[in-house]
DNA sequence: AATGAATGAGTATTCATTCAT
DNA sequence: TATGAATGAATACTCATTCAT
């Protein structure tokens, strides 16, 4: 099975969806509204945000905000699939053209996963996903269609690539997947919620916490252990 | 109230089939209440549960809700503070007392946690405290001092037991600590928000995910590594 | 036309139906109750007295109270009616009995009704009735009929018992009797009302006011002033 | 907004006639509800009146009352310092500009207070503050201080006037002073509570009642009565 | 397109009243 | 008779949404 098999997935599908009258008002729709949802959604949640604030915050009245989304849920709805859009395809590529071992792929997937997602706010959205799941059903299938599988699907290449070529011990792939990636969302989990009120002892240094995942992971896959 | 009768689902049962009625569910009444409310605010977040129906769903009015709790506030950070009430007691004894290698030891905490906590209702705590964590600051703290604090402190003093008996390698234990407990809570946030939109394919199973994550663990932390 | 005439009016008929089985439950009934009640409700009205709060300040449960009053109307009614009935009676044997001059009679008139009414706690319903009249239009005209005419009549029949003898001006009776009844009024009001708010300087000083009252109405009435 | 406006009762009517609707309305709005208020507190109390019924009273929805005051107490506030503003600094010039006899001026001083205030419906809001006073202590004081004081000030000013051009009697003008007050709130307690239940007979004429309160206060002050 | 005043359905909370004990 | 737990209608207040300007 090909990495394109395992990502392509629904993606296509979905971007089709996602053109046509909406791809139209996109552009138009000023970005801010959703730059200051995003943040107001990930941080309160979405009944707890109040519509006028997100306007306010994107220095529009409440009346604009109505202009360009049809109502709260829509708002919300756009605010995760945009943030979400095109997002799992920059790394797959890269994946693909990586040349050296198992391990420093592994480590770099890991590592650049947390530079250009987990570090930046559009991480908030896995809060937000997570927090509303039960609210918001097909906002998660979506997100799971469009994230998760594709990522579960980056990461077991990986790691049948390492078993494959003999650096990684025969693991069972789709249970392992699960192991590299929970700590990561655990992570923006943390860093969304319990980081703002746990500034003194017990802060997670988020370098860290990546690098000694990756060590422990990388330990624990290997087929000959280091003495 | 004890933790064991939040998390049974047998109260309403019981109380009903007590003698005295009207003592009887004055008495159950408030558990009842929290044991609906927990349910509702880890499913529909505090913002979007209504007071109305956490009574339905306890078999009383809307008024019996206030009777016992002054606001809907107040009933949230009682079923926070109910569902946490000296949960962390419990493991330490054992975990003092146990006798055998470090790496059973961690192996069984981590299952343990799994069976006592994560896999019962009462987890959905975890989810509610860091969805809404921002809502309610004070919470939060509460719940890092309460929960967090304690956990960290248990999985520690197993860490620092294997590196000072020669089991484990000399890794960094606060930094670890955090990697032992992150796949925990992911699991637990998963099962309460994505799980139950995944059902078909990426359906993750909770044992089979716990025990690749403590085999994964003791690979990683083993000083010794099996060939 | 005789003060009987004057004041007879329509208490006897009231007398006939407070009598019944109201008479009976009457007795039974917890003065405590009223007694609560009448503090209460000349304090903060009726729509802001709760029924609770009643029943605790007269040592009993709520339930109770409900128990003798059908309900917190019934209750209200009942403080007015109760606490007015035969209240007049009481003075018109002495006026009409009085012996000395009219100017005398007239300041016994407004001292008695200051002493045996104005300072005591049955004066609340003045200005609860006040208060209340927009809301209870019967109570209104129930007050007015057992309380306003037959004063009215009493103050009536002395100042034209005075105009008769020629201790008075010849005024115009109807006007005055207002004149004299006003300013008593207005200090039960005060009393209730403002008084509490006013300890330091504006206090009015009940013996005084009533007093000067007195001085300045027999002078204003006087046939032969002094010079 | 003006006590001229309050009192008025045409700014409804000028609103809609005026031209940028919307806008005028804006301006308007807040007068519209104080007005409504005014009426209904002084009828009901504060307790007994639904903030719905004021803003169907101004003809506007629920929502809108709640768009200019902050809450129900708020709206309550509003109404009494509104109506009260500045309202007693209008007769102190007059007042000391007086070049006339003391009587002549006490006499004026009654009369255009009844034409002024009294017979307006400004006037409710003394029933209000004496029915209220026990549940919003603050405002009971703020009423003390802004109209209770100056006013007993200005009348102060006129009785120690006669006294000291030998006009009056040497009363004591602190308690003077209520003497010639209170008949004026009685009438104003009296017109805004008992008065529509006595239509027939018991009907307090308040042009004859002014006019006998004042000939008995400058007879009973007089320093040479007449003959 | 943008505004913000206005709306009214929705929700937390209170409190008079009931009723099983 | 007395209690107080339970009820649910009533009410203050919020906030997504509309629409005249």
């Amino acid at each position: 099975m090909s990495l394109g098999d395992l990502i392509s997935g629904t993606t296509q599908a979905l971007a089709q969806a996602a053109s046509g009258k909406r791809e139209r008002r996109k552009d138009a729709r000023p970005g801010e509204l959703l730059d200051a949802a995003l943040d107001l959604f990930v941080e309160k949640g979405f009944a707890a945000t109040r519509a006028e604030e997100v306007a306010r915050r994107a220095g529009v009245s409440k009346g604009t905000l109505f202009l360009y989304f049809q109502s709260k849920e829509d708002l919300f709805q756009a605010v995760v699939r945009e943030s979400i859009a095109g997002q799992m395809s920059a790394g797959k590529d890269e994946v693909m053209a990586f040349q050296g071992s198992s391990a420093d792929l592994l480590r770099l997937l890991i590592e650049e996963w947390w530079v250009r997602y987990g570090a930046t706010k559009a991480s908030g959205i896995t809060k937000l996903v997570i927090s509303e799941a039960h609210n918001f059903p097909e906002l998660a299938r979506f997100y799971r269609d469009e994230v998760v599988q594709p990522g579960t699907a980056l990461v077991s290449y990986v790691l049948q690539r390492g078993i494959d070529r003999g650096e990684f011990r025969p693991v069972n792939v789709a249970t392992t997947v699960h192991a590299v990636m929970a700590p990561l969302i655990f992570l923006v989990m943390w860093k969304h919620s319990m980081a703002p009120c746990c500034e003194p002892g017990q802060h997670i240094d988020p370098d860290a916490f990546i690098q000694q995942h990756a060590d422990l992971m990388l330990r624990g896959l290997a087929a000959h252990p280091p003495t």
